[in-house]
DNA sequence: TTATCCATGTAAGAAGTTACATGATTGA
DNA sequence: TCAATCATGTAACTTCTTACATGGATAA
């Protein structure tokens, strides 16, 4: 999915600019898509140009116009389309699992300190999952808030449960 | 985690040439990382001037000659630096549950269409994984195996209890 | 005084994918 | 006969990130 269709589909949810589309990403979903504004502006010209976003300029003071964009019916009718084609897998891009595949090439301390920090992240992100208040979402939000922390408490009950296979007798090649 | 990385650790595995380290990628940790042969190579003659790779030319008929690498000391340290070093974060693309929060704006029988494909692939990948026989990996691979069937079962596991959350009443725009 | 928020945008560069080029062998 | 397997490599392209440029207001 590319930030053209991450921008439309933050648009459906309300005008905003790109600086605020920027913010929405961050909140909600960003463990699942993320945009710099180095992508976000550049889509935003291209979908304005294709006739999929209108765009209103809010005169503002000491800095740049403020640019709200609205979706159009071809707009939504292209989001549309792109979500009801075939999706592609998911995927997981995880240097912590990748890297513990060589646990044994690695100082046990190292490892130690890797296996407590994705613990931190798992709990950081369950708790800040949790606060989201889920009867006040959209059901399709809610579903996935819900994802969310089902694969995350998984996550770390497993972390919990099995770190001794990467903690335990680690380094022995790293000890050499 | 980059290609040149991939690349060292799967040579840490044994000497193999690019195309056999792409069999391998596709193998066991495809899910945490892939690459394509316009990746690959490159690579390999970027670790090779780096001096942490060497390599022997097995000559064949009929197609190219064979490129066997191996790691070198210098090598094998810089992979250990790199996967001591502190890991990015775990990063979940999914269309899926991208599109999801959008349920609403698509037609039903194509959210249905989307569920049963995710319900499938993961009970495909379940299926592959219950498969491989993990006593006979070495600990760090046991543990990401392990890792990988607890993610997927939580997943879905998840789907089947809440489906009904996108199912249900999608479309209601969509129908317009 | 330093950092962060607001607000847009560009340019350079990184890292990858896809498609192509070559071509023998083997199995359906 | 058609596709897949083996085997390497290049070139064009896509897509995104990072850093920069601008600059006032406000909070620590």
């Amino acid at each position: 999915m590319d930030v053209k269709t991450l921008c439309l589909g933050v648009l459906t949810m309300g005008d905003a600019s790109g600086y605020e589309i920027k913010q929405k990403l961050e909140g909600s979903f960003r463990r699942f898509y993320d945009a710099s504004f180095g992508s976000i502006y550049p889509a935003l010209g291209r979908l304005q140009e294709a006739d999929q976003i209108t765009c209103i300029e809010m005169p503002q003071e000491g800095r740049p116009d403020k640019k709200i964009y609205s979706l159009t019916a071809q707009g939504r009718a292209s989001l549309v389309e792109e979500l009801s084609a075939s999706l592609g897998p998911d995927r997981i891009r995880s240097e912590f699992m990748a890297s513990m595949i060589f646990a044994h090439l690695i100082a046990p301390e190292r490892v130690g300190e890797a296996v407590e920090a994705r613990l931190a992240d798992y709990r950081d992100s369950i708790e800040k999952l949790e606060a989201v208040e889920a009867e006040r979402l959209a059901s399709g939000s809610r579903f996935v808030l819900g994802y969310g922390l089902a694969i995350y408490r998984a996550g770390l009950a497993y972390l919990e449960g099995h770190r001794h296979l990467v903690e335990d007798g680690a380094g022995a090649e790293a000890a050499e």
